[in-house]
DNA sequence: TAGATTGTTAATCGATTAACAATC
DNA sequence: TAGATTGTTAATCGATTAACAATC
């Protein structure tokens, strides 16, 4: 019965795109905004950004919209990405490395702070944060700093493994880039990217 | 009142999933398997997968299930990708590296046979197919050898503009990695990869 | 045969949309 | 004020699930 937990999870998911165009008519130099003009930029309609909003609160003015300003503040609460998050990459692969170099993280919020492999010849290379550091250490480092998230970009074989030691370590939320469907606790997120079945989606319907 | 155009996305979506645990379950060594199997895999439930395949045909068995074999080459075809299919990768920075290197694309059909990029001190760099090419050569190159598949690994303010340019010069299917909204003609499908906007969505349910 | 599992129908569930009073 | 847009309700739409006859 707590009204959190009845949002349904394909609202939520919504809610980053709303950020993303949002953060985009920004660039532009609009500082308000319709659920029409919204939902025209992403393909949604009016009602529905209004309704989904409205299990939240209510960000709009009648007859004017919605501040830009004001309305992403409230998702960015909501989301609760009005603060930095740790990350670590585990696998220093080309994706790894491309991941844990890659700017757009930081700009939007989440940072980097440690990369780990079990490749004695990468261990020990790059700078900083970046360094690469020896995967036996991944459990104790992500306890010790608490941190809640983690990228996977492992080959699928020991994906499995490494996701229980992090889980172990008190990672909560995981972003798997291996093809493998991963079993975690209930209160453990997995999120997949997988771009190979996002191509096989679009092929279906090529000629 | 075409049969395929009835198909609702929600379960093309899926077919993909289905494809990768069988695959999973073949490297297992499995050669059948059922509904109630599959769906314990996938977290989905058994009544929809059956529903599923049953768009498009009939593959099971009473009382047996599925031959593992038989119904992903039957899911294959359907998806179209019973073929190799070439694709080209725009921008060569850390991503377009490491999307231009994976090998998970050819090892399930997908092979990139050209690279792109604005940038002088890149093009050239790399070998064979992933030599860096000029990006005012893309459009002919896309045309002349009727390359059906991009990805676009850019920042998001040339996003729209390459886009325009594949577009003319005959891609229909773009997975984007700019975090951004194309705007496409309805016969081309662009699919989004946003690791950011998976963060987002985890962060939500963190306390 | 007995047990198991399919493909499909009908019922349920949930998400989207249309419409509008409220109001800026 | 007149016009525009919100938040919300009720209606519609579509997707999921339960159940079962068919049958391997």
């Amino acid at each position: 019965m707590t009204s959190v937990s009845e949002i349904p999870d394909i609202v939520i998911g919504r809610l980053p795109l709303y950020l993303r165009a949002l953060n985009q008519l920004v660039s532009q130099g609009q500082t308000i905004t319709s659920s029409h003009e919204l939902g025209q930029q992403l393909g949604i309609s009016s009602a529905q950004i209004r309704k989904d909003l409205s299990h939240f609160g209510e960000f709009g003015k009648q007859g004017t919209g919605y501040q830009i300003n004001h309305l992403m503040a409230q998702l960015k609460q909501i989301l609760q990405v009005n603060r930095e998050w740790s990350m670590v990459v585990v696998g220093a692969g080309d994706l790894g490395r491309a991941l844990a170099h890659y700017g757009g993280f930081v700009e939007r919020g989440f940072r980097v702070v440690g990369v780990f492999d079990n490749d004695p010849s990468k261990i020990g290379t790059g700078s900083g944060d970046l360094k690469v550091r020896n995967i036996n250490d991944m459990n104790d480092f992500v306890r010790e700093r608490a941190i809640k998230i983690a990228m996977l970009a492992v080959p699928g074989k020991v994906a499995q493994a490494i996701c229980d030691s992090l889980v172990d370590g008190g990672v909560r939320a995981i972003l798997n880039y291996a093809p493998i469907t991963l079993s975690v606790p209930e209160n453990v997120h997995v999120q997949y990217i997988d771009p190979v079945m996002h191509l096989q989606r679009m092929t279906y319907y090529l000629d």
